[in-house]
DNA sequence: GCATAAGTCCTACAGTTGTAGGACAGACCA
DNA sequence: TGGTCTGTCCTACAACTGTAGGACTTATGC
C-alpha cells in the first residue's frame, strides 16, 4: 500500500508524474498559478516524498533529479479507496451518483461511462 | 464552507449523523467492529468536532448530548470537491471512470446511473 | 580570483491528528 | 457515609503538515 500523501504533497506529485525526471525548480514553475510557495517549501515536500518512498532522487552534478517510485495509478487507487470508505462508508453507488449529479461531463465522457456501465451490467 | 474533518472525525460524524442526538458512549458502541478506540479517544474527537462547529453539544443531566450542526450532504460535498481537485486535478470524467471500473454496483444502481447520464447528455 | 547566484542540507516552529491519562463530581450501593 | 462507577474536563505527547530560514558549496560572470 502506498504511504499517506498529504494535500500539498499531491500537488507536487502531480507535477512529477507529468514530467519526470524533474528538478525542484521545475516543479515550482509548473505548479498551477495561484500556488504561492517558496522554493524551499517545494524542497521540503520533495524531501519528504523521498523519505516516504514515493519519489526517488539522484544527483546530477549539483542538481537533484526526482522521479516517481510509485505509479500514479497506485496512489490514486489507494487514495480513492480511503476516500470511499471515509466519506461514503464504502458505498460506491452513492459516490458515483453524487459526482454524476454535480460535475460537468462532456458528451464523450458520458458515452464512455455509458459503455462501461453496459458492460458491467449483469456481470458481477 | 465546512471545516476540515479528519479521518477519525469522519468515523465519529458518520455515527452522529445516523443517530442523533447521541452520547459519547453510544458513539463508541456503534462504531464499526474493528475500531479499537477507548472512550476517552471518542470524547476527544467529539470535543474537537464541537470546537470546529460541526457538532453542537447540550448537557442533559450529567451526560453530554451531541447533534450535528452541519448537514452530512454539505460535508460530503466539500470533502468530495477537495478530493476531486487533489487527486484528479479537477477532472471529473477520469474520476467517474476510475470508480466505475473498480467497484461493485448492483443492477439497480447501474440503472439509476444510466438514467442520470441520459438526462445529463446534451445538456450542459 | 572574488562576489554573486543557485542549489542542497539541516533546522525550526506552530497547527492538526491520533491516542489517550488523570483529576474531579455526582450517583448508587452496601 | 464512604467506596465504586461513570461521565466530564483538562492535559499530554508524538507524528505529520504547512511553511519556510540559514548555513554551506559550487559554478559563473567580470
Amino acid at each position: 500500500m502506498p504511504p499517506k500523501i498529504s494535500s500539498a504533497e499531491w500537488e507536487v506529485m502531480n507535477q512529477v508524474w507529468d514530467r519526470h525526471p524533474t528538478t525542484s525548480a521545475e516543479v515550482l514553475e509548473s505548479l498551477p498559478p495561484g500556488t504561492a510557495w517558496k522554493q524551499k517549501t517545494v524542497n521540503t515536500f520533495l524531501t519528504r516524498l523521498v523519505q516516504k518512498g514515493v519519489l526517488s532522487v539522484t544527483k546530477q552534478g549539483k542538481v537533484n533529479l526526482y522521479a516517481p517510485k510509485l505509479r500514479r495509478e497506485e496512489c490514486i487507487a489507494s487514495e480513492s479507496e480511503t476516500f470511499l470508505q471515509r466519506v461514503f462508508q464504502g458505498a460506491a453507488g452513492p459516490l458515483l451518483l453524487h459526482f454524476c449529479d454535480r460535475v460537468e461531463l462532456s458528451d464523450d465522457e458520458i458515452q464512455e461511462l455509458q459503455k462501461r456501465l453496459r458492460e458491467k451490467k449483469g456481470r458481477p
